[in-house]
DNA sequence: CGCAATCGATTGCAAAACACAATCACTTGT
DNA sequence: ACAAGTGATTGTGTTTTGCAATCGATTGCG
């Protein structure tokens, strides 16, 4: 049994801070699955393009459920299916994904069927995030923190 | 005497893409350290509060102006002193930076000090990080692109 | 000159993280 | 009963990281 040392950071500076919850090359992989492929199951995210293996898909939603990110409920239908979703803390990752979306479809070689998704978004102007982010609420977390239109 | 095969990416996802050059934990404190802090200089990084290690940085250092993110220059007075400066490409990792700051100010444990750099830029509006990377871009590249005040 | 201090790294070694394939316990569908 | 599907775990090598010591070249200073 191991017990958990309540994490001692780095530092407090908030770039770190990120970096600590996010900062490897998997975890936000599995995020924008969530945003923008509507993936909510283990075998989902196991089939993505770049290959995740599953003990390393294990720990990182493990990770992201203990950092508040996601959260994983069972199916109330298949008692062995869990169903991951994110969390308003999740949803506010958008736009840091947007952003790093932004700086590759600038500066590198990116498959431009799936730029398509993040030129959208910049067409869209300034309230995209947003809305897609309102979008994610209804989805994830139920739809009562909406005001009306 | 390992060879390196030139970078095959694990898909073209902008996002992905983005990760593969600084998805760890290291990379940008690096940039960070650059645009908030004024470093120029290898044993300046060295000195960061999270404690980076002499073969990691270098290792950094050496990946990122691979990227394309950094330059490297001789200091002409100082034979030994490189001089690390930031590229466009680099400058432009500011707004991924910024979305960090802001989302780790909002749900982690930030250091109230260290949160004050981010929490101006929120209260300058819209245009402050434009105004930065200007800034930065007269610091890191020469004066030569920008229009008059 | 002599020589310690400083420069950007490199090296050696142990520990941790990762990649990959096989497998697990359990549930579901037939 | 039993094959297929569920979210993982295990085992085994490889790679990356962390840490301390050290390197060769240059600089500052007497």
């Amino acid at each position: 049994m191991k017990m958990k040392d309540t994490h001692t950071h780095r530092s407090g500076c908030p770039i770190n801070l990120g970096l600590e919850v996010f900062g490897d090359k998997w975890s936000l992989l599995v995020v924008r699955d969530m945003m923008f492929a509507g993936k909510r199951h283990f075998r989902e995210f196991l089939a993505s393009d770049e290959g995740i293996s599953s003990n390393i898909l294990a720990d990182r939603l493990a990770k992201l459920v203990e950092a508040g990110v996601l959260t994983r409920a069972g199916d109330p239908e298949h008692k062995l299916k869990a169903i991951y979703s994110l969390t308003e803390k999740g949803i506010e990752l958008l736009p840091i994904i947007a952003e790093i979306s932004r700086w590759s479809r600038k500066y590198e070689p990116v498959d431009p069927v799936l730029a398509r998704t993040g030129e959208a978004r910049d067409r869209m102007g300034p309230d995209a995030n947003q809305q897609q982010m309102a979008a994610l609420r209804r989805l994830h977390l139920g739809a009562t923190d909406q005001a009306p239109v």
